[in-house]
DNA sequence: GCGCGACTAGGCGGG
DNA sequence: CTAGTCGCGC
């Protein structure tokens, strides 16, 4: 039988494809085609071995990729809705299908009631606080981002917090630990509430459980395909082996190289040893690189054969060499961004390349600022992947933490937050606060009732007392939430969104005179107008489903595709994995950035954090299919503070032959010169007490034949130099401007040093 | 209980 | 530098 399926893969893909029953490791290298296996395989289980769409799960790493992964199955197999019943998503919103798809056995089981909330972040933040807080401890000694990242570890490798005190408190530190995880833990249960790890952990949870759960998924996914198995953790691994225990079709497709998520418990583990795990695995190697230039892929294979911990393999390419990859040295945060985007208004104005084809990646998103500004006074446009969602400001996240109290009335953190922010919670300080919560956990009520029990005393119970002020503010709220719970079971959601913002007088707390607070009113509309889109769903399930859509969105996925051609993309490296774009600069390639300064002071201890940070660059190399500029600055400001930086050590493995490296050498005239000048000046400054005017012997001088970079001309080459008292005056030859003449002092050049 | 200015501490990555 | 907390006067 021959198959359309196959058409256009090389041998080992289409065995890839096609390589079943039983357990199959793909170890793909970066642009080997492993996108387009997974979905010829899906494609091939569909159409040739007729495997009904409803028994196949696939697990990407973002939504984004599911969905895109969809389409491209479908278009395959063409027909629409050829894979409608096949799940496809992220582990978190597999897990988080789970735990809804059977209400009772998770109510009964695990606790936790139909309404759950999903706590993102910040909320976690907030709950470990409250923990620290209830055990006397004090939150400033013990900060509760550090605590939250040991119970994320903890919660990782499946160990409740009873287990987590039985077997591995060793430190008083680990003591701690132990008891805000508990109290922790007791929180998000009380708030019905659950985090990001419980996605993964309580299905599991469920499945010891209630067995008869786990073997009907067992029985229905006949075949399971992993992608970034690379970055899978410790739970979600058992989660994958206990899915697929009975088929036993499991398909994993991942890097090791790629590896870049060890700080989020990713165990690199589950990669390198799938043939302990599973002995009848068969392993297939995607050594093929068909999207990078052949000068991209040997940088990119001499930069990570220097790690120790790796599979021994070799990057392969039968691409034409390319352009040489451009190394480029810059004065300052502000001198790189300026280059950089001068560098794109060139590439688009003059070589017609399209801003969607270009992507600026740095290591962290502070970095951004910089490159932002500069796009900000040019014409380009530019989108930034990450930093401040639309969903993390702070008018958006109020509203929709409003929309979550009513759909859970027991959501503590959502409750707070509401009365912190909105106007009707005015008068409700932290002694009510205390008040209406010890007798909500006394009698173990949601928030809301205990704000309608202060009205309303219950019969039994008795309500929270409160005076004054305080007391009529819980009993409008009261009211208010009640209501608005009642309603959102009958009314579309955009009214209810309506009601809520009325009735809680939300609009009244934006001064309509500010242009500043206009516009955050503005996205407190435009989440108004995201709403619309669940406005035909019925009331009952359109909130729930538009609260879970919110909380397991991506940075990537919010990447909004509806401009993407005009815009370049400016994007994190760990943002960037998967993702590929003709020009990729990545920036900030320094000690300290990258790799990072805390993976640098554990190097001693752990030098696994710098064998990360260097497949990070590795990731942000191989990024690039056509061409591929590197920089680093002299000095960077960090924290209001100047610092002079050192080129990264990942620098030295590049291999020359294929790099052209222009470093800064910043004549005057230029506000904060470069490397050697401005080290002189430093010197001179040390020196002699106090600023010196530079002597006119440090003019760097040019020289006939020597090879220049201008910021606007870009590269040429030095033909004419006549002397001009302190100066010189010359005459160059630029590659895409012709001949110019103009003056050493005043032209910001920089010398290129090695050409190929 | 609220709103303001002063202060300090964090210092990366994200579903 | 910036966000979050503290402590003051109202």
């Amino acid at each position: 039988m021959q198959s359309t399926v196959l058409d256009g893969l090389n041998p080992e893909q289409a065995q890839a494809v096609i390589q079943m029953p039983g357990p199959v490791l793909v170890v793909a290298g970066p642009g080997s085609g492993k996108t387009r296996v997974l979905t010829s395989r899906i494609a091939y289980l569909i159409e040739e071995r007729h495997v009904p769409a409803d028994r196949i799960l696939a697990v990407t790493f973002t939504n984004k990729a599911a969905r895109e992964m969809r389409e491209r199955v479908d278009r395959q197999i063409g027909r629409s809705g050829a894979t409608s019943g096949l799940w496809m998503g992220t582990f978190h919103s597999m897990g988080v299908r789970m735990l809804r798809s059977d209400p009772g056995a998770v109510a009964q089981h695990l606790g936790i009631l139909p309404n759950f909330v999903i706590y993102d972040d910040t909320d976690q933040q907030a709950a470990v606080k409250a923990a620290i807080i209830a055990i006397g401890q004090d939150p400033k000694r013990i900060p509760p981002r550090r605590m939250l990242s040991r119970i994320s570890a903890a919660k990782s490798l499946l160990l409740t917090p009873a287990e987590y005190a039985q077997t591995e408190v060793k430190t008083y530190d680990d003591e701690i630990v132990a008891r805000v995880y508990d109290g922790y833990d007791a929180y998000l249960r009380r708030a019905n509430a659950v985090d990001f790890d419980d996605l993964l952990a309580l299905p599991i949870r469920l499945f010891d459980a209630a067995p008869n759960v786990l073997e009907r998924y067992q029985d229905r996914f006949e075949h399971i395909l992993v992608d970034e198995y690379q970055d899978t953790n410790r739970v979600q691994y058992v989660l994958v082996s206990n899915l697929a225990a009975k088929h036993r079709n499991l398909f994993v497709v991942g890097d090791p190289d790629q590896s870049i998520y060890a700080w989020r418990q990713a165990d690199i583990r589950n990669i390198l040893d799938f043939g302990n795990d599973f002995p009848d695995a068969v392993r297939i190697d995607l050594e093929v690189n068909y999207r990078s230039t052949a000068r991209i892929v040997a940088a990119a294979d001499r930069v990570i054969r220097e790690n120790t911990q790796r599979i021994d393999r070799k990057l392969r390419t039968d691409n034409d060499d390319g352009e040489p990859i451009i190394l480029r040295e810059l004065a300052d945060q502000d001198h790189e961004a300026s280059f950089i985007v001068s560098e794109i208004r060139r590439f688009i104005q003059r070589e017609g390349v399209r801003p969607r084809d270009i992507a600026i990646m740095y290591r962290t998103t502070a970095q951004s600022r910089a490159i932002e500004q500069a796009f900000r006074t040019s014409d380009v446009r530019y989108r930034i992947v990450g930093g401040l969602r639309f969903y993390d400001r702070a008018e958006v996240k109020d509203v929709l933490t409003a929309l979550r109290l009513i759909y859970n009335p027991s959501d503590q953190i959502a409750f707070e937050r509401v009365v912190d922010h909105f106007p009707i919670g005015r008068g409700l300080g932290p002694k009510a606060l205390d008040a209406l919560n010890d007798w909500r956990r006394a009698n173990q009520r949601s928030v809301v009732e205990a704000l309608v029990a202060v009205e309303t005393p219950d019969a039994v119970d008795g309500g929270p007392i409160l005076g004054g002020a305080a007391r009529n503010a819980a009993i409008k709220l009261g009211q208010v939430f009640s209501s608005l719970a009642a309603e959102s079971r009958r009314l579309p959601i955009v009214e209810l969104f309506d009601r809520l913002l009325d009735e809680t007088g939300y609009q009244s707390a934006f001064n309509q005179e500010s242009e500043e607070e206009l516009n955050r009113w503005a996205n407190v509309l435009e989440l108004r107008s995201d709403l619309v889109r669940f406005n035909d769903l019925p009331p009952a399930t359109a909130l729930p489903t538009y609260l879970e859509q919110v909380a397991l969105i991506s940075d990537v996925d919010a990447l909004n595709d509806e401009d993407k051609d005009n815009t370049v993309t400016l994007i994190t490296l760990h943002s960037a994995k998967g993702l590929e774009f003709p020009i990729v600069f990545v920036t900030g390639v320094e000690e300290g950035l990258l790799p990072i300064s805390r993976a640098i002071e554990a190097e001693h201890d752990d030098p696994n954090q710098v064998e990360e940070e260097r497949r990070l660059f590795y990731v942000g190399i191989t990024r690039a299919k056509r061409l591929l500029i590197i920089t680093h600055t002299g000095h960077r400001m960090t924290y209001g503070r100047t610092e002079d930086r050192v080129p990264s050590r990942f620098l030295a493995s590049l291999p020359m032959e294929h790099v052209k490296t222009i470093s800064a050498r910043s004549p005057l005239g230029r506000s904060g010169g470069a490397g050697l000048l401005d080290k002189a000046r430093q010197a001179a400054i040390t020196e002699r007490g106090g600023f010196q005017p530079m002597p006119a012997a440090s003019l760097p001088t040019y020289e006939t034949g020597q090879r220049v970079f201008h910021p606007q001309f870009g590269e040429g080459l030095v033909t004419e130099v006549v002397a001009r008292h302190n100066d010189q005056e010359l005459g160059i030859d630029f590659v895409r401007h012709g001949k110019k003449r103009l003056l050493a002092s005043f032209a910001r050049l920089d010398t290129v040093e090695a050409a190929s």
